[in-house]
DNA sequence: ATTAATCTGTAACATATGTTACGAAAATTG
DNA sequence: CAATTTTCGTAACATATGTTACAGATTAAT
């Protein structure tokens, strides 16, 4: 498969025909760099002097403070944009630590050459601005999770979500206790005891990374 | 003055001339509306349809959970666009509430409008990139801000930040302890516990709304 | 100036979560 | 399969913050 069609499957490039993009790009100039388990991609802090987009991979966001708390932001897998909002306004730093999951490829574009991107193609500027938008909706919701819920709210929502659409109540925490607590900002052994007194109050049914949801009603209850 | 001078000092505008703003004004419609103070203008989860341009005034926007417990995300003064980023993207629901401070005047632009505004002029275009990618730069901030941070850590980096281009080490509290608990997103008894903690201790000297930062090194040490 | 409303300091107590530590279980690696 | 590493369950204890309540201080309204 060639790079164009890698990179046409991009959020950035949708409705953009596989042509005008290989025109688009060629008037570019861009480098791909590719990353192991565990690579900083960029330190929080960093300067902002370009746009990556990731090609291929999963690579994750996360804040630390000086005593080591660890809040995991998201995870970013595929055809997406890093840090997106950081390019533009005010403030020109990386507001995470942004480190590959798993082998990922991206392509740095510098911040000259995105401008020109977006200004040639009014296609690619709409997509960019609806991306910008959807982080800051991503973080709006993320500042309610975080905050207006103790532990059991942030469990509750979770896997209220994740098993909504599914039919079956049960589902593989793709995450390790330890990674979960990370996302939902407290520690592992917090979350492993409420994870046992929901267990034990008949509400979910846990058993190592299989969670099944016992009692819908009684669970939305401490969602806030 | 005319209302196209309110509109320019706008940052939807800036480096837009009067004259050319008038000829984009011409061209599509606004609704005025005026606000008196604990005014709803717009409640969390309502559907956003257009954009409001706020030409003057004090609104604040703020999440509450069912149990009553407010998080303030932000006093937003004077000319500038409410929950910009929430126009675009996927998810189109006001992520808080916006209630007014004091007396408001806003103007609201339909969706079609405002997006005709935007195909018009590059340069408003532009402007309103920046604006989505600050509110994203915003939210980033106080995610770390809220969550990464014990009380004292919230009073420490709100007094530095506040006391840093100022010779002086005092300043005027521009809240109540109450309005300032809501913004730390904790209770005000634990607040004002936290401000004696650090007045005792002789790091700040705190009464009523003066507070004069004593020992800048220890008061840092509480940054995280 | 008086009254009413709001704000501040304080305290006793309840609760949620963090800290540290350890062994058992499970998964991964060689 | 054995060895190693990671993950999970658990517990005792520490700490931060919430809850509720009340009185004195300050500010605003009449």
């Amino acid at each position: 498969m060639h790079l164009y069609e890698n990179f046409s499957k991009n959020k950035l490039f949708k409705d953009v025909e596989i042509s005008t993009l290989r025109e688009l790009l060629e008037e570019i100039s861009y480098k791909k760099s590719t990353y192991k388990k565990n690579d900083v991609i960029a330190l929080d802090g960093d300067v902002v002097v370009g746009q990556y987009l990731m090609l291929r991979g999963s690579v994750r966001g996360e804040m630390t403070n000086y005593t080591g708390k660890v809040v995991k932001i998201e995870d970013i897998e595929g055809n997406q944009l890093l840090a997106p909002a950081f390019l533009f306004g005010a403030d020109n730093h990386y507001p995470v630590d942004i480190i590959a999951n798993k082998e990922s490829e991206c392509i740095f574009i510098e911040k000259s050459s995105f401008l020109k991107l977006l200004h040639m193609s009014s296609v690619v500027q709409n997509n960019f601005l609806d991306i910008v938008a959807g982080k800051t909706q991503f973080l709006s919701s993320k500042i309610k999770f975080l905050t207006l819920q103790p532990i059991k709210g942030k469990i509750a929502d979770y896997l209220l979500r994740r098993t909504r659409r599914s039919l079956l109540n049960t589902i593989d925490l793709p995450y390790s206790q330890d990674k979960l607590a990370d996302l939902f900002g407290v520690t592992r052994p917090a979350l492993t005891r409420a994870l046992r007194e929901l267990d034990q109050s008949k509400i979910i049914c846990a058993k190592g990374k299989r969670v099944c949801v016992l009692d819908r009603g009684k669970l939305e209850e401490f969602v806030q």
